[in-house]
DNA sequence: TCAAAAGTGTTAATAGTACACCCATGA
DNA sequence: TCATGGGTGTACTATTAACACTTTTGA
């Protein structure tokens, strides 16, 4: 019994972090760009490695946040990744999330500090390790979770236009929605709650601006786009 | 650089396995009851250790096999479990998967050896640790999965009848399906090939018997139940 | 005055659901 | 002969998809 447990190997465990932002119509994902040896000028993902006294699933928030200075951010664990050879310079274990941020709110400080920048889900450049992997399985599990749950709001500032929701769902789904349809299922929701505010920014006759009453949908948890 | 890895710590990384089969209409779930203390009379998943030279996936592959003999089997990962004291012997972060396998084909001494037994969905007993939210996972995600591809199929002998069928995804969604409804959305799918096979031990009359086709259904993946 | 985004309904096609009876056979 | 599971089609309902013009306003 002692040596039950002992006689197991042990292993680095890391979590990765696929962060999603949308900004002017376009899907981003925040990258790191090495610019130290070994893989200077390479992409990665923002990871880091589990600690004794953290479950893995706060690793992954603590990461988040060291990059980007949030907390309370939505999260979703993408899966596990655990080839021998998948990093070359030792064997570990690496678990992915992904995470939804409002790009308004992040702490440029410290990305600026790490090194990271905005790239375009459209424009991805080469990532070291398996880390395309992870980017891809992160978006198919987004485009099925946005789908049917409303994740898409945490992408968003609490004041959002129809259009400007609109063109996430396109870029979450990679394909151009018919604008009428796309407000008829809007109004079905009546927690997507149209305020009194005007916003002038995107438009010259000025669009109004909706919230997410997340109280009024927990009461009626109808969702599909 | 040479410490980049080594300042962290290492864990003890195991997988446990949802081994799902189906008997007579309904789901089962194979378990192992402990006969020894700790816990003893308690009931748990299939699980091991993680080792050197095996990649996780390889590692539940073993363990499954070290239980049922079985190779070659559907199996899909359905995450990772890394609280704390999910173990209270020791810190282990478990990924959990879960397979999909032919209830008349596996090794019943091995399993015998094992203390492992099959308990119906319907009647699951309480098990330790996290396993539950494992299992219920696990289901859920069968459920997502059987609706939109033909994994059910791994459940079933290799030649099977139209009522198998039905029964086996009545078991899976835990409701009624409509005979004639379902055997139209069968009949769209031509990978579901009918054999000039009677088999007669399900009724008197004699039911036609069907068998999947692989390669047929790459050809059109269209599936939906 | 015009460019640019906001806003608004109807119709056709498709998919899904409900439903009941005859058939073949072995016991 | 009868109990048991096998096999079949149609009508209705709900959902989804296609589609074009008017409004407002700042430049």
């Amino acid at each position: 019994m002692a040596n039950y447990y002992n006689v197991n190997p042990r292993f680095y465990v890391s979590v990765d972090c696929i962060i999603f932002g949308f900004d002017k119509g376009s899907l981003k994902l925040l990258l790191l760009k090495r610019d130290f040896e070994p893989a200077k000028g390479q992409w990665s993902l923002m990871g880091g490695f589990v600690q004794k006294g953290e479950s893995v699933d706060d690793a992954a928030k603590r990461v988040l946040a060291e990059l980007t200075g949030l907390k309370d951010v939505y999260m979703e664990q993408v899966g596990t990744f655990g080839d021998l050879h998948r990093d070359p310079g030792e064997r570990v274990i690496s678990v992915a999330y992904y995470a939804l941020i409002n790009i308004n709110e992040y702490d440029r400080a410290l990305v600026q500090q790490h090194n990271a920048y905005w790239a375009e889900m459209t424009e991805i450049p080469p990532l070291i390790f398996d880390h395309p992997q992870m980017v891809e399985r992160a978006r198919t599990m987004l485009k099925r979770k946005a789908s049917s749950e409303p994740v898409g709001f945490n992408l968003l500032p609490k004041l959002f236009t129809l259009s400007q929701l609109q063109s996430l769902y396109e870029a979450i789904y990679g394909g151009p929605l018919d604008k009428r349809n796309f407000r008829k299922r809007i109004a079905d929701m009546n927690y997507i709650e149209k305020t009194n505010l005007i916003d002038k920014m995107g438009s010259k006759r000025g669009a109004a601006l909706y919230q997410f009453n997340e109280e009024a949908y927990r009461k009626s948890p109808n969702f599909k786009i």
